[in-house]
DNA sequence: CCTCTAATTAGATATTTATCTAAATAGAGT
DNA sequence: ACTCTATTTAGATAAATATCTAATTAGAGG
């Protein structure tokens, strides 16, 4: 839960987020809608990844990303609903 | 949204959060919950408030926080329905 | 008006995060 | 094996964040 925040709170990674809920894309496609250098998407996606809120499958050269939607369901969930207190870090 | 992802992003500000969901606490009281000075925590208040995520009044010399969970619910909700794509930064 | 309490602001420092350029890797196709 | 393309990793730097101690503010109540 923590990672998956941590991801969230940056602008660029939620766009991510919202180009991925249309459907996979490679690295460089979701690259090049944004003024950043590939390095530096790259640093967003490994973020994303470690959170576990995307997957990624290799074909041919590229590297295609895919969103877990169940992973970031989940998190804003126990945000929500969780009781009150206790269980923050699970 | 992103002043309230950015507050979100803190493991004591989520927390900060679950106990206001049992009801309206003061400053001293939420810091005491923690093991950070009052300075600490008063800057996470700050955070808080500045993303409209709670508001405050005063009692006396106490200050109590209270949740405004409609602002966290509008960005979280934001977060996965909305159209897979534009308007992130709304 | 003085003093006590609760809370915030100031100022300093340490850590983390975001970003870049340059270099390295992985696999495809010739 | 070489080369081209896509992507990531390394290394550096800049900017933002978290934290502390010390000082300040705001109001309560004698």
């Amino acid at each position: 839960m923590n990672l998956v925040f941590e991801a969230l709170s940056h602008p660029v990674r939620r766009q991510i987020i919202q180009r991925l809920k249309r459907g996979p894309q490679s690295a460089g496609e979701l690259a090049g809608m944004f003024d950043l250098t590939k390095p530096t998407m790259s640093t967003h996606f490994a973020k994303l990844k470690k959170a576990d809120l995307v997957s990624t499958k290799r074909d041919k050269n590229t590297i295609i990303y895919s969103l877990n939607m169940s992973i970031l369901e989940r998190a804003l969930a126990e945000l929500i609903d969780f009781g009150g207190d206790k269980n923050d870090e699970k």
